[in-house]
DNA sequence: CGGGAATTGTTGAATATTCAATATTTTCCT
DNA sequence: AGGAAAATATTGAATATTCAACAATTCCCG
């Protein structure tokens, strides 16, 4: 590899700065996809630190919390709903119905699906974890701001809903 | 699986209304944490898609980011300023020392660090994906607004900050 | 109706990540 | 000084995720 010369124009301008002087370009910390990264990150971890004493990743609380309305979702819809891609979701359900926390049952009107549903034991274990992962909103809101939290929400929606 | 009875005290107050009534609980979609992962998810999907051409994932660009300030940067800062743990790290910058991206050097102050350097090849490359993922932060700000996206960035930043 | 195309979910192989253990070097303490 | 403890990075095994291929069913259209 030729580790030579300046490979673009720019050094034609730069020679009056005799020492560094490279493009400056954004630092990672200002991008937006690199904040995002760093806050989900952050939260992430102090949620499944606080779930860890139940042994349940947030993942499949999130399942747990789509299937507590008590209708039955078709794999499809629940991938969606959880974020997770269709195999990654299938076998991380198998683990579910091992720990008997979720069942499958065949849709009768289309063979193809899938109907999950929640168990009561699946039940109970949603009420813990959401309590702990109230507690965490309400940490947060407490030292961050109700108003900070608040915006802060509205925004991400609001991102969401035009980056479709 | 018995499904049978309302397994928590609260039933006992919602025996006046016969049909359903369970515990409402907020819906995953208002969660702080839901919210996160799903606009980190969004707007990384973009931005890999933006990066496929250069057959680059997201995570070395950022590796590539840190390191094009042309200091080294030991493995254990760049793990904390990348996002990724160490193991993981280590095994992503073997793949980029093949591709010639970077090179490692061993630290002469401490000899346990290894300092991590970009090289020419990388910096080129750096600068190819610095103006795809410029471009992707112009169209965010051009339909999501400016003002909303520094808004968004400043309370990021702020949680981020808080959180620690 | 019949059959190709689309939808839905799962599987297996390839890949990536993580956890725990390890090796090496430095720091600290007495 | 000297040895235990801490810091740094890597490795290998266990685990998880992803991609592509598959199987089953339904849809659609001629």
């Amino acid at each position: 590899m030729d580790q030579a010369k300046s490979p673009n124009i720019h050094h034609l301008f730069q020679q009056s700065f005799p020492t560094v002087a490279r493009t400056p370009s954004t630092p990672i910390t200002e991008h937006l996809a690199y904040l995002l990264a760093q806050a989900n990150r952050e939260i992430n971890r102090q949620l499944d630190a606080r779930f860890k004493k139940e042994g349940v990743p947030v993942e499949q609380w999130r399942i747990l919390k789509v299937l507590s309305d008590g209708k039955g979702h078709s794999m499809g819809d629940l991938a969606d709903a959880v974020l997770l891609n269709h195999p990654t979701l299938t076998k991380m359900v198998d683990r579910m119905v091992s720990d008997a926390l979720v069942y499958r049952v065949q849709d009768p009107d289309d063979r193809r699906k899938v109907v999950m549903f929640i168990s009561d034991r699946g039940k109970t274990l949603t009420q813990r974890l959401n309590s702990l992962a109230l507690s965490q909103e309400a940490h947060i809101a407490e030292n961050y701001g109700n108003k900070a939290t608040a915006d802060l929400k509205r925004l991400l929606e609001s991102l969401i809903e035009k980056a479709n």
